[in-house]
DNA sequence: CATGAATGAGCTTTCATTCAT
DNA sequence: CATGAATGAAAGCTCATTCAT
């Protein structure tokens, strides 16, 4: 037996949260009851409460690995010295791959940012602070004058935010786009955001 | 109409409606329970029950209600042989308006369009008919060469989704912005789908 | 239909409330679940959350019209004017009367009790106002020299409160005692708080 | 010792009977989970199940060491040929010290003896027999006349029964006594058993 | 012997829906 | 038409008990 009794506890506790993750993304909160989960996980309801002191603690938890995980996939290779539209780019790519890799997040995602007003709240906004390289980018763009002079929160509205919409339209209703089409999309969320768009195109 | 609370509800239908909106704005699906519905509603929980045929049917009713409403908002006073910057400016200076005084049909939509996939599907792509002046808008500019070669579902991400996505931020974050910061806004969601985004500029 | 609307509702709490003293009685706070309460109430679970707000407002509630209930049928037909040991026999007598007839209130009354200390202890506490007779009694006693210096907690438990245990023993030891020994046993608890307690033999 | 909580418990079993103890005296039967009563023993939940057969078999277990180690406590000393009332003076002193040193476990009792009827039935009759002193006592005092001819139950609900009530009630309700107090419910509580109450007075 | 993760029956409570009035 | 008391299935959660380690 290679693996370890916490191993085996760690595994199952990622069992819950992956079945977790499979029931939001595919029927929202609404059929989201721990016997389902439970079953889906393959334990008893019980088990839940051994990894999870109640329902909300779970959701809490799922949320959070769920935004770090975007997070670190978002991220992952950049450079911040780099040329801001590079980074963008950069980052439009990692996050449409990973959304195609791994849809249920996506999905999932999309039903934690429409919660009733005030239940993850707090969870939602001080997850900001893992998105941090995206507001550097927006920060130096808006001070070189580069991008335009709106809010962070208008800015990711109207770039990633706008990308991860059409990635959601896109996953539920099976249109599908080519890598053409998505360099016109990087770009055009780009033009929205930039002070010197056509610049780009040609 | 229904979706202003300040007028008194004309009949019971329309009272469980109006009801439901609010709800749907404050609580989210979680906290829609009939007996909250037909009190807030002045009614007997069993008079729901006259006017639908059951929660699922007030739900999907309500939501052609809202869609429709905000169609009609948006495209009031348009001229489709109007420039198309123009027309565009229109559509968002009436859905701004719109969600300024109608706070609650921006929250009650967002609870709409994220719904489990497959919930409410055939009626939010149906939907799509009603904003034809829009689909009109895209197809015109595209084959114009102003508008940028993306599907309709896109070009609306880019651009109205943009705008609602802000909306919605700014309503829950407290934020808020002047005429001037929208003005720019409405560019910058432009620019997002227009080939010639720096023309505005100048 | 001679009951009307509100006395059926009446009906169905005292439904409820009597299969609760019922099961009280017999089977303890152990056995008392609200399944088996609705179903010895001939109703449905759901239905005992229209006459009480959850399971510990419930029991409140018997608890408290239990304690009402005895502490009027203690004192029935007391005049607080006559000599002491009348009032007392009188107390004695009703209290004796009253457990024989309703052998389960006397069982309901030992599990309140005997609850978990701090459970329900204000209002076990605050129930002494009903028995204001019998502090009465005491103090007018104590004053007068003809009972002993005690508080009333502890006159109470040398007179009434010997006398309700010995009823609750009789009540489950199956034992059985004549008029002569109740006679005696009242004497007895008299002689235990009484400073001339002989002078009432002879 | 079990019963005394400052000794290091012995072995595991004891350990778990004291921890039972404990929370019996604390919580009642209704806070008494496994999982608690062997964090408190500082045992694994499986381990109880080492000692005892189940949950029932553990609490008859537990009431089975409380009356003996009360029944051990209360007779101490006593000399069966002494005077009667000295005999009596014996128990209740002994009761009362008990009591003062183990509170734990006149609350643990109380528990038990309102248990719902019929649960440990068997096992509280059985206990009357480790108190043959008190059957001896009152025994002899009937057939001397110096007692009333009542049964035992009631005599002992009119003598220690009381002077357990009051002690219980003391525990709970802060209230306290002193020495000149404590003699005086003695002799009150012979008083309720005695044929010549008084004579103790002078 | 001892552990404690796992189980699943059973608890309290909520709520969509029905129906006698 | 309208009511709201009543229902009972299903929710979240607890806990006595088992068993692989």
């Amino acid at each position: 037996m290679i693996l370890n009794k916490s191993q085996v506890a760690q595994d199952k506790r990622e069992a819950i949260l992956d079945a977790a993750l499979d029931l939001l993304a595919s029927c929202g909160f609404h059929g989201f009851s721990i016997k389902q989960l439970a079953d889906k996980a393959g334990v008893a309801a019980g088990t839940v409460y051994l990894y999870f002191t109640d329902r909300e603690d779970l959701i809490r938890q799922l949320h959070s690995e769920i935004v770090q995980t975007i997070a670190e996939a978002v991220f992952v290779d950049n450079e911040s010295s780099a040329d801001l539209w590079d980074q963008y780019q950069l980052f439009c790519r990692n996050l449409w791959l990973f959304y195609a890799s791994h849809p249920r997040v996506l999905l999932a995602k999309a039903q934690f940012d429409h919660l009733p007003p005030a239940t993850l709240r707090s969870e939602i906004e001080s997850a900001w602070h893992l998105f941090k390289p995206l507001s550097d980018l927006y920060e130096k763009g808006r001070s070189q004058g580069s991008i335009k002079p709106l809010s962070n929160h208008i800015l990711f509205g109207l770039s990633i935010g706008s990308l991860a919409f059409i990635a959601r339209q896109l996953l539920l209703g099976f249109e599908d786009i080519d890598t053409d089409q998505f360099e016109l999309i990087v770009k055009a969320s780009w033009d929205a955001i930039s002070t010197q768009p056509t610049a780009i195109f040609e």
